[in-house]
DNA sequence: TCCTTAAAGCGACGTTTGTTGTGTTAGCAT
DNA sequence: ATGCTAACACAACAAACGTCGCTTTAAGGA
C-alpha cells in the first residue's frame, strides 16, 4: 500500500515491454504495425525512465519537466513528447514498472499487528523526503494517464493485502464474509487523509490507532458483505 | 466537511478585506503602508473572484489560468499576477471567502445518522460535476497558498463537526474522552480515499457503511483520548 | 549483405507563462 | 480642490511548453 518504500525507489525496472503499446489503446492493426522494441528503443526508454526517477528524487515534482528529463537522459525533446506525451505519461510508465515488484504485506500473527505494520509503511512512504508519493498523487490530478497508473498500482497493492484479511478469517478473528477491500480502506484511509489532504504533521501513533479501530469494527462484523 | 455543496457555490463574498495583507506575511511597516481597500480595489477583487468561480464551474481546473481569469474579469494580467501570484493564490482567496459561511452538521438524533448525513454531503460534493472539490485539491498540490487555505477550510469544518460528537457523548452513545477529530477522520476518510485518490465510482452505500463502522469503533472506546 | 521502415535526431515555429519597467488612474487625507 | 501615492494598465521581454516537417540512424527480416 502506498507507493511504498520500494526499497529500491524506482530505478532498475527489468520489464522490457515499452509502454508504447499500452499507451495506444487497441488502435493499430495487429499485422501491419510491426513494433521494434529492440536495442536502441529499449536503451532510450531506460535512460528516460532513469532520468525521471532521478529528477523526482532530487527536486520533486516541480523539477520534473519534459525538457529536463530529455536533457538528463541525453535524448531529444521530441522523442519524449512522441513516446510519452507528457509528464503524466512518464510517471505512468515509471509506476507500472515499479508495480511489478514482489511486495507482500508483513505477517505479524494477528490482524491489528498486520494492519499496523501496513500503516507504518504508508506513514514512512508519505513522510519520506523528498515527497515522491505526493509527487505521484499530484501528477495524477494533472494527467489521466498517471491517474490510471496510480489506480492500477493501488489496486494491485490492495489485492496483495487481501492475504491479511484471509489470515485473520482463518484464525477466527473476523467473520468469513468480511469485505477485505472495505476493511483495508477503513484502516489505511485516515493516514492518507491526514498526511496527504489535511497535511497534518506525521503522528507516530496514528498507524496503530487507525489499525485498532478498523480491526475492532471488523471483528464486530461492520464490514460484512451482506449488511455492511 | 468537504468544500461541500455550498448552496451558493462561491459567488458573492461579502468579506471586504482584500487578501493582500493575508498574502504578505508580517512584512510591511505598520505605519508607512496605508492600504487602500476602497472603491476600485474592492471592485477589481470582486470581478476577479467572480471570474475564478465562473471559470471553475464552467471548465474545471484546466480552464483556470491566470490569463483566462484576467480576461474574464476585464482586468490586466499583471494585476492578477501581482495581487494573487498564481492560480493557487486565487483559489486560496476564494476558499477563504467561502469558508465563512454558516455551515453546520445535520442533527438526525443519533451518531450514525449524523455521520451518515455528513458523508452523504461529502459524497455529493465529490461527485458534483464539474468536479470543483477535485480542482481545489489539485490546486493544493501546486500552491502552498492554496494548500494552507484548504487546510484552514477543513479545520474549520472539523471544528464545527465537533458538535456531532458532543451530542453523542451527551446521549451516552460515546465515552466522554472520545477524540472528536480522530473519530471524524475515521468516518470520513474512506470517502475521500475512494473518490479522490483511488478514483472509484461513487458507491451510494459507502457513506452509511463508513459511518456505521466508525461509530461502532467509537462506541467501543477506540478513539479514547488516553489509550487510543 | 542489403532493404525496409520504426524510431530517434534536428531545427524552426507559434503559444503560453511569468516578470519587469514605466506610465496612468483614482482612493484618501488635507 | 489639490497633492500624494497605492493600485492598476500597458508593453516589451525571456523562458518554457508543445508541435511540425524533414533528415538520419539502426532494428529486424529477406
Amino acid at each position: 500500500m502506498s507507493p511504498p518504500p520500494p526499497a529500491t525507489p524506482f530505478s532498475e525496472s527489468p520489464s522490457p515491454p515499452p509502454s508504447a503499446e499500452a499507451a495506444d489503446p487497441p488502435e493499430t492493426q495487429p499485422t501491419s504495425a510491426r513494433r521494434r522494441p529492440g536495442g536502441r528503443t529499449a536503451r532510450v526508454r531506460e535512460q528516460v525512465l532513469d532520468a525521471v526517477s532521478a529528477l523526482l528524487v532530487e527536486g520533486g515534482y516541480d523539477a520534473l519537466t519534459v525538457d529536463a528529463v530529455a536533457a538528463r537522459a541525453g535524448v531529444h525533446r521530441t522523442t519524449v513528447y512522441r513516446r510519452w506525451k507528457d509528464v503524466g505519461g512518464l510517471l505512468a510508465d515509471v509506476l507500472d514498472a515499479a508495480g511489478g515488484d514482489g511486495w507482500r504485506p508483513a505477517d505479524t500473527g494477528d490482524l491489528t499487528g498486520d494492519l499496523t505494520a501496513l500503516n507504518q509503511e504508508i506513514l514512512a512512504g508519505l513522510s519520506a523526503r523528498p515527497p515522491i508519493t505526493e509527487a505521484l498523487i499530484a501528477a495524477s490530478f494533472r494527467s489521466d494517464e498517471a491517474a490510471r497508473a496510480l489506480r492500477r498500482f493501488w489496486d494491485d497493492r490492495y489485492e496483495r493485502c487481501g492475504a491479511v484479511v484471509e489470515r485473520a478469517v482463518r484464525r477466527g478473528e473476523l467473520p468469513a464474509d468480511t469485505d477485505a477491500r472495505r476493511l483495508l480502506v477503513a484502516a489505511t484511509a485516515p493516514l492518507y487523509h491526514e498526511l496527504v489532504l489535511l497535511r497534518t504533521p506525521p503522528d507516530p501513533e496514528l498507524p496503530a490507532q487507525a489499525a485498532r479501530s478498523a480491526a475492532l469494527a471488523a471483528a464486530a462484523g461492520a464490514f460484512g458483505g451482506t449488511r455492511g
